[in-house]
DNA sequence: TCCATTTGCCAACATGTGTTGACTTTTCTC
DNA sequence: GAGAAAAGTCAACACATGTTGGCAAATGGA
């Protein structure tokens, strides 16, 4: 008997399985069509097994939203490429793996309490300081709320909502139109 | 006997009644989450009312988050000022009691196949002939995809999440910062 | 092997949902 | 005022949801 838990594999494995079927479903359905059993069907297993490892759809979703922005740091970059790079950042965090959180979160912000919140700390912890360094501290308010708009208004329309033109619009175009506004708001030019 | 000779008939009072009460709580909590015992109860009748007079849930949702972005007529427009002709155009528009819509809507697009439906045919059949007149058709697509980028951001940032430095932008600064993004995108300069 | 622990499934509960039908009250026409 | 139609109420159904407890099966160390 080890008081250590050392490493249970299938209990681990059928954790991941759940996690990544929930991740998958929230991202699709949103938080309130999400269901349990759905998750757990995508799964492979019974819906209590849900509960078991994750204790309730709250703490699941919770658990899975969970993700960073991971923003280089702005002061050290060449200053007139600061909006490309951060369209260009923003585009690889949400369409890697690791980033899924972010279409999970958005999905659910408009109709569940605790995913606005949390996108709102986020914006509040990541976005706000590095606007910090790239100007007057009076305007970094400002300048993150907009740079908010124009991020937030990208993923919803491309991945959410999926609008046809915004899909349509390649990489390069993306990172040069949206990047000219985040640069002017970025830097307040 | 006629009493009150400018009240219409009660039936259309409490049909009102149950729209009036149904918008405010489809924008608030979305449409999964709003319940039609909790609209009745908002309007002061029974829940049963609202089935005899909408018919379902769905058809209460179709009838009250009817809107019209009523675009005007941008060619017409002094061309340097299109940008932010449009901003306040849309500022008005989602602050107006009869534009309500919009912001039932946006709160519900992301996890309602109906509400998303509605949102992209509404691009298509007002933003993007409103771009048509201002360049050439074939970047008509992209322009009102960026157009839509930044608007469904500002509408979704300040109205539906109320992200507070996006809330606190005044007016003023909105029309300028975003009317200049939206004079590039529109114009594609 | 044995047996405790982990992992899993089943049935069921409590609750909230949209929705329906039967019934009562109000309203309006003649 | 009588009677029909409209407007409103009540109880309940059928279903889906998150969640719980009991019990079987696998697992792994002694």
């Amino acid at each position: 008997m080890n008081d250590k838990p050392l490493k249970m594999k299938k209990s681990d494995r059928t954790r991941a399985a759940i996690a990544a079927a929930a991740q998958r479903i929230f991202a699709s359905q949103g938080y309130e069509r999400a269901t349990i059993r759905e998750i757990a069907a995508a799964a492979g297993i019974d819906p209590t097994m849900v509960m078991r490892y994750f204790g309730s759809k709250d703490r699941l979703f919770a658990e899975v939203a969970e993700f960073d922005l991971d923003l280089p740091d702005l002061a050290a970059l060449d200053r007139d490429r600061i909006g490309e790079t951060l369209v260009a950042h923003f585009l690889s965090v949400w369409e890697s793996e690791s980033g899924g959180g972010f279409p999970i979160l958005l999905r659910s912000a408009a109709s569940n309490d605790y995913a606005a919140a949390r996108m709102q700390q986020l914006f509040a912890a990541q976005v706000l300081p590095a606007m910090l360094v790239l100007g007057p501290p009076d305007s970094a308010p400002q300048r993150a709320g907009l740079v908010a708009t124009q991020m937030l208004g990208l993923a919803l329309a491309r991945y959410v909502l999926r609008l046809p033109p915004v899909v349509m619009l390649d990489r390069d175009t993306i990172v040069r139109e949206i990047g000219a506004t985040l640069q002017r708001y970025a830097t307040g030019a």
